[in-house]
DNA sequence: ATAAGGTCTGTACCATGGTACGGAGTCAAG
DNA sequence: CTTGACTCCGTACCATGGTACAGACCTTAT
């Protein structure tokens, strides 16, 4: 454990090294001391597992549609047990990827519509703007 | 026709003001001659229907996850008659949905796995960054 | 022991999609 | 014919989520 460089911990996450700089800067990742090989506090940063299932977490949340301020959030959660504000803001969530969802499936269903409309083998028109008026 | 001033078709379309100027500078909307009560050209823009549904189009565009500059395109494709790139940008923009949709589906039941598990009846643990890994 | 390549810090810059505001002009009701 | 609300125009500012340096430092292989 703990054997990762910031690249290392970056490529395991799938991101790049400035963004979990970032990341680090709003809170979200830790910033370990720096180890040098003989323990002189000016070398380079080391990260493990710890870090990297939170690394992919944040990622996984992000695409929950939670922004990095609640994602800090749900972080300084996991430390503590409050399941109250938990499961509030996990319902939030739910409830709007629902919309969400809802919303993007009428998205397909509109321009499946429009896909078909536009097939080179109707003669029909291939109106684009009014494919997503309420049908 | 044409009987809106620019605050009626924000309003027309659920957003403000400043939106639509800005929609207007980006080329999403038209921006009509200022007509004067007397004609005089130095009057005030008045929209009507199309403009109504144009706008009401780029937002149902945006639900569906296209950018600004994507809808521009398909503002000037709906006015010619290309229909495969029509049919193309539809084709792509659906996969990218359903994709888009699968994963907000995944992370719907992570989250819903994560109330259940913080339901204070249990007294099992509440673990919410762990909730969102490959179950 | 030196050179190559990764790290660290700070700061600057970027794209997207707006939102705000000042100052001048215009319109409509009283 | 004034007053108040709305419009227009230009420009500035904002939040979000990064991305990109530069210059100094550290580590590692040769």
């Amino acid at each position: 454990m703990r054997e990762l460089t910031i690249a290392g911990l970056a490529r395991a996450g799938g991101v790049g090294v400035e963004t979990v700089r970032y990341y680090q800067r709003r809170g979200l990742l830790e910033t370990p001391e720096r180890l040098g090989s003989l323990g002189h506090g000016s070398g380079v940063r080391r990260y493990g597992e710890q870090d990297v299932s939170r690394l992919r977490f944040i990622r996984s949340a992000q695409a929950a549609g939670f922004t990095l301020e609640q994602i800090a959030e749900l972080i300084a959660l996991d430390a503590t047990d409050d399941r109250t504000r938990a499961r509030e803001l996990a319902k939030e969530r739910i409830a709007a990827l629902d919309a969400k969802i809802a919303e993007m499936k009428a998205a397909r269903d509109a321009l499946s519509r429009l896909a078909r409309a536009c097939d080179d083998g109707s003669g029909g028109p291939c109106p684009i703007i009014t494919a997503f008026e309420p049908s």
